[in-house]
DNA sequence: TTTACATACATAGCATTCTTATGTATATAA
DNA sequence: TTATATACATAAGAATGCTATGTATGTAAA
């Protein structure tokens, strides 16, 4: 990822699968896209970070895949497998639960 | 870290410089204890990523150590640099950016 | 027209981080 | 005397992400 922002490994499976399950389909570039927007900028989601991770994520079974031709370009999409559907529920709530205790070992409240 | 919490990554330099701008000095056992306290031993914290960064933030300059023997046992406390006391403010500022920016990511509240 | 930028995929080499395993040493409880 | 707690430390390995590079098309700017 990016921008001094060392603080996001690990966080990256649950995002991708976070995102699948809200979008039903996406395609890699799309995601990057998308992360930027969302943190106005703040993470910038790398192509060497993002295809590996994808590439892991199918190779898991969590993901399946389908290619299209658009513009005469390339897309290969991606959505969640059954077991993803599954696993994105078990991400979402270690996220919850890391997202607690680094407030409570930080001392942060949350700022809204 | 532990407990299947790949999640930590990257954040441990900022829980130890936060816990030791809360408390004087600490010595590495004693973080190792606190943490798991904190987190109601859900994050356990390994000697083998501990020391190992305690080494890297003395080498740093954001650390500075006393070696005592307490109860026939060696002791090395660590406190915070004046350059580490300036360094804490940027890493707890980072610390609510990456939180801020992995809710709205995840589409999480807090819990509070 | 050619240079830069955006779209869209992919991988190899490297750096960093953390885990596991191991080692040393003392004190206490079973 | 065996296990557990206290207290430090490091080496080998796994995992993650970054940098750099490569291929290819389309569009906007100089």
């Amino acid at each position: 990822m990016a921008i001094s922002n060392e603080l996001f490994k690990g966080t990256l499976q649950t995002i991708i699968l976070h995102l699948l399950s809200e979008n039903e389909r996406m395609y890699g570039y799309e995601i990057t896209q998308k992360v930027k927007s969302v943190t106005q900028g703040e993470l910038l989601l790398k192509e060497g970070a993002l295809y590996p991770a994808l590439h892991k994520l199918e190779a898991a079974g969590l993901l399946e895949t389908s290619t299209e031709i658009v513009d005469n370009r390339l897309r290969k999409y991606y959505a969640l497998s059954k077991d993803g559907k599954a696993e994105v529920l078990n991400k979402l709530q270690e996220a919850r639960d890391f997202i607690q205790n680094l407030q409570l070992l930080l001392n942060l409240k949350p700022s809204y």
